[in-house]
DNA sequence: TTTATTTTATACCGAATCGCATAATAAAAG
DNA sequence: CTTTTATTATGCGATTCGGTATAAAATAAA
């Protein structure tokens, strides 16, 4: 229903610029849950009345579901910031797995939205639980065509397991930044990850 | 104060079974998660009036925590029922990972109480937090030791990483449990996983 | 039987929830 | 200016929530 567009519009002008609003929402949701965050917390975070994030953005899953998709969006680029095209794969691993751990412990240890936050609503909530199976094919596919261009000469078979456990790493880390272990720790579980799947790329 | 104990207490005798009862709320915490249970849903699983519940086992919120220890009381019995005590690390990892898919997909996808479920609630209580935390280490620490005992001649960083690489393996099960992944794809992970890992014990 | 103790059953409470209905407001279009 | 359209502000309404107060019921102890 609500346009977008650069246009003036016809009726009353918004008051709230809708990235910015989408930002906070999907903030949120990534602080507090799905379940623990009510239309009223999100009404403060955003400044916007209940009533008029309703018209504009939905239901409360619908927010969720445009968060998960925000969330990732964020994600991508600040991964495609960060991760040099050509690297061996042991540093591309670790360029990806430190960037991930600072997106992840952004302010209070908040772990991943998708994979901390999404699974837990999946029973209750088909929509989430199929964005978030998407979530899962689309990490593995990246890091299947992230060693397909850095380790080409690898077996395939080498290829495909070396990106599932990279990605079941990913998994793990938003877990352990979620509950709280230590960074130290958690830079250790990262260098032993990244040397680990890199030593099975190349034999 | 509710006393379980075998001699037969003093007032009027309880109705129910308390083993029976805390599987019951385990069970249903396991599939609907923390937040999406109510003390009804409780309630009428277990056949037990609100009042019973609070007096015999807590508010929710120690209920749930009774629940993981359940949960993983659980898990640790069919596992040490099912992996033997000396195999290849390929084998033993295999024979692990597969026996922890059947439970988690028991009846519907559920993935896992702990890793799926708990995990959701970790800000807002800190009490499920650290015991996620303790079950965390816990899982690097037992697989560690299954390495110690199954891959003596590996150096101890070998050892170290594929503990934590298989502990990895298993949070990313869960979330692909879960999230409803096809049950052929969930074995070909296991399988790759499980090669890979015991790869890097044994050069 | 009487008393003490524990569990069950009924009912209630206040707070919080999501969603919406309605009216006031602001701009563009006619 | 008048009409149309879109957004904002206020507030309600029905439901659900976790937790508890109170009384009835059932058993052991005295």
């Amino acid at each position: 229903m609500s346009k977008a567009g650069q246009t003036r519009g016809r009726g009353r002008p918004r008051k709230f610029d809708e990235r910015a609003v989408r930002q906070t929402i999907m903030e949120t949701f990534w602080q507090k849950g799905y379940a623990a965050t009510s239309l009223d917390d999100l009404s403060k975070a955003t400044g916007l009345v209940r009533p008029s994030l309703y018209a504009a953005f939905g239901n409360k899953e619908e927010m969720f579901l445009r968060a998960m998709d925000d969330f990732v969006i964020r994600v991508q680029g600040d991964l495609n910031r960060q991760v040099p095209r050509d690297a061996a794969p042991e540093d591309a691993l670790r360029i990806i797995y430190t960037a991930m751990l600072e997106i992840y412990s952004r302010a209070q240890a908040r772990g991943c939205l998708v994979f901390s936050t999404a699974v837990a609503e999946a029973p209750a909530h088909p929509e989430i639980r199929s964005r978030l199976a998407q979530r899962l094919v689309q990490t593995d596919t990246q890091f299947r065509r992230l060693f397909d261009h850095i380790a080409p000469d690898a077996p395939e078979g080498a290829r495909q397991a070396a990106a599932e456990m990279a990605a079941a790493v990913l998994h793990s880390l938003g877990l352990r930044v979620r509950a709280g272990t230590e960074a130290d720790d958690v830079h250790g579980f990262i260098a032993n990850a990244a040397r680990s799947i890199a030593a099975g790329l190349t034999p």
